[in-house]
DNA sequence: TTTATATATTGCAATATTACGATATTAATT
DNA sequence: AATTAATATCGTAATATTGCAATATATAAA
């Protein structure tokens, strides 16, 4: 198997999820945190920066990319990336209203 | 390859991908919802309301246990599992702290 | 004690992810 | 036009994850 059935899963879950899933790397917090840190955006000092190869780097910043998190704008000949403000604040809005569900008491454990 | 080389990566970067990670699928979002709506704790009505083999719902259940958000305690022939409200709350602060970065303006894209 | 019920664990097949070298691609520079 | 530099994509190997059947374990009920 190994196959993820997002059919039996609503809408919802399975958006929620994927975005749970692509900050689920080390990798990729590592570069939201340096991009958030550095008043500049930036995109191949990622590569000194972490000790990960260019296609790899390249590779989490696609994903990144894919849930529109961040955002590049090219720069002559590099990329230059930067966090996409509106959609920042709207992954933690959509965050906290999981977590903001109300949490029955325990009528067990 | 396919190892995710978490030894250059911060302790706290590993911490908090790892919580995403585990939050990061479908079924493990529907399992916290489930658990979250339901008055009562709950164990095997997951089988039924998801459409997940026995084996495959034990094994999510023991994720989400691994990273303490969820406790079960034996209630007689069968398990109740709960959220843990401390671990819930935490991990809520703990992505928030993450998102409350300071964002800074954008000097590209 | 035997049986039934609930959950956990094991083993395995299928698919996904991570990582990187090699190779495009694209744009500035010479 | 050729070269350099930055990034993206492709191909591939290694490892991880998902899912399930089969089996083990544990407790309640008969």
């Amino acid at each position: 198997m190994g196959l993820t059935k997002s059919d039996i899963f609503t809408e919802e879950q399975n958006n929620l999820a994927l975005l749970f899933k692509v900050l689920g790397h080390p990798a990729r917090v590592a570069i939201l945190q340096y991009i958030i840190n550095k008043k500049a955006c930036i995109c191949n000092d990622l590569v000194d920066e972490l000790g990960l190869a260019q296609a790899t780097i390249s590779q989490h910043l696609k994903e990144l990319k894919s849930i529109g998190i961040i955002k590049g704008s090219i720069e002559g000949k590099s990329v230059c990336y930067c966090i996409d403000e509106k959609k920042w604040n709207n992954v933690q809005n959509t965050f906290n209203d999981f977590f903001n569900q109300e949490v029955q008491t325990n009528q067990c454990c």
